[in-house]
DNA sequence: GCCAACGTTGGC
DNA sequence: GCCAACGTTGGC
């Protein structure tokens, strides 16, 4: 089993909604090394961090797990879609996303501050300077080190 | 295939 | 809102 960060703008869509929600496609992903990702490495099962991004206090703010394996984003084909791209088709779709669920909020935040100054956590990705991908792995090491200091 | 220009992400 | 870092695009 992994364990995985996933990050979204609060704004757009956030803990509370996905709580309300329960199951929810986490569309929109448009970049090749978050697809293959998704793609090759993430399982039914996997448990991952809801992160808050774009925001006044970014962290962790969630517990999720992965629901449904990766199968075509179709708002990708939608024109009207904020994410619509036009090389992306119905018969060889471009563009794929998971199913994730809600499983808790963080008995508290952990925020991205708060993650920097830990030293074990220095090789984890969001903490790493110019890191922009939406999902990265995470260790196990790391993930038990997380909830240890919830 | 190089690389400048441009667009996006996301912390601050 | 600024801007650094990175990804993508497209001319050559």
């Amino acid at each position: 089993m992994k364990f995985w960060l996933m990050k979204n703008e609060p704004e757009d869509y956030s803990i509370d909604d996905l709580k309300k929600d329960v199951i929810e496609p986490w569309d929109g992903i448009r970049n090749y090394q978050v697809r293959n990702m998704i793609r090759d490495d993430m399982k039914k099962g996997d448990l991952a961090f809801f992160y808050h991004s774009n925001c006044e206090t970014p962290g962790i703010y969630g517990l999720m797990t992965i629901h449904k394996e990766a199968y075509p984003d179709h708002t990708a084909f939608d024109k009207k879609a904020k994410y619509y791209d036009i090389k992306s088709s119905k018969e060889k779709p471009t563009w794929l996303m998971v199913d994730v669920k809600y499983k808790r909020k963080m008995k508290r935040v952990i925020t991205l501050t708060e993650l920097k100054e830990h030293k074990k956590l220095e090789d984890m990705r969001v903490v790493q300077r110019g890191n922009r991908l939406s999902i990265t792995e995470v260790s196990k090491k790391n993930w038990e080190f997380i909830l240890s200091i919830e």
